[in-house]
DNA sequence: CCCTTCGTGAGACAGAAGTATCACGAAGAT
DNA sequence: ATCTTCGTGATACTTCTGTCTCACGAAGGG
């Protein structure tokens, strides 16, 4: 049935990248100035997306993110090391993005009061790396071990993180990124301590 | 020099009280909203807080949370328990007021995009319980490790961890639990590691 | 007890969010 | 080639946010 889906395709990256553009430039864009900066009408901007916030929130998911590949180019097969890898990756980038990350943050959070969350529309992008890290050392771990692994890392490798070192406890950058290796480490810790009980 | 001091402070708490009732009827208020309900001006409401996202912050921290005592009170001296006991108390209240506690976030999050954050607002409730939790083992811990272990905690203690798991990861509140808890023993394990090895 | 100070009320105003309506014109079908 | 469908532009309107001004009147000092 799927009528003009190029047309519409077409608008709404328009859009986002319109939102991009002027996320770049630093502004924090209103549906007017993103429909100006799109060279479109305010209605049509807003037959796409209900808020600012959830323009934001896609530009931001459509952002330069560092790589899985690169991440663990130079890593070996060792667990510990990899997940240390996937630490930096994803952590530097959100410290280093600390803006943007919380605007995106705002967003979700937005989403979910709203009750427009929908969880098949964007991947989890720090599973993927997690993934990555657990990947050579799956087979070891018993899959409930796996599991715990895998989400309690997702907990200390992201905005989340963030907003709980710099935001609520008011860490200074150095010491949050310290204590999330830290946890990181412990996680790994614990997971090969309940495989060898097994 | 302060003039009028309880005047304001009644002012204040009467905005405040008024959003809170506001919350309990399930409404999202605006400036108006708390305005009327108080009975008084918009403009007074004004001169108090900056938005209504910020009214609902004050409201929030000020809504009942458990309490140090209770939660403690049954738990023996033993670091790990008294750990368990923090997660439950704290994470039972978060993962049970979800909608208010997402709101709160936005407060947060919203304070630190617009530079309005200001560290001596609030102490940080989670961890006062954290702190307790400590107590009795502080003195066999390397105040390093002490450090790690109180602020790895409160990325797993709290509002954040259901941000990830809930909304970010997308488990259910069973499973979320469980990494939770999962997680804080094995920082407890790894902080009691750090301490032999010293 | 008077008088200054200052918190408050009332209302105007601008900007942005969000909704609704209608006419236009290009995409897709026959 | 013609007709229908439907995405879009334009515009008006409502609500909420956030700021400002000015007059009132009670608190607190003399």
């Amino acid at each position: 049935m799927a009528t003009r889906v190029k047309q519409k395709e077409r608008t709404r990256t328009a859009i986002v990248d319109a939102c991009e553009r002027l996320l770049d430039r630093g502004v924090d864009p209103t549906i007017d100035d993103v429909a100006e900066e799109a060279g479109m009408s305010r209605a049509t901007v807003y037959r796409y997306f209900d808020s600012p916030a959830m323009i934001v929130w896609h530009a931001m998911s459509d952002k330069a993110t560092p790589s899985v590949e690169e991440t663990f180019e130079p890593a070996g097969p060792e667990l510990r090391d990899r997940v240390i890898a996937a630490e930096r990756a994803i952590n530097d980038y959100i410290f280093g993005n600390a803006h943007g990350v919380r605007r995106f943050q705002l967003g979700t959070i937005q989403r979910e009061l709203d009750g427009t969350a929908t969880p098949e529309d964007r991947p989890v992008r720090r599973l993927a790396f997690i993934d990555e890290a657990l990947s050579t050392t799956l087979g070891d771990l018993p899959s409930a071990t796996a599991h715990r692994l895998r989400y309690g890392l997702a907990i200390a490798i992201g905005a989340e993180a963030l907003l709980a070192t710099i935001d609520t406890c008011r860490l200074d950058e150095d010491d949050a990124r310290d204590i999330t290796r830290w946890v990181c480490d412990a996680l790994v810790d614990r997971a090969l301590a309940d495989a060898q009980e097994t």
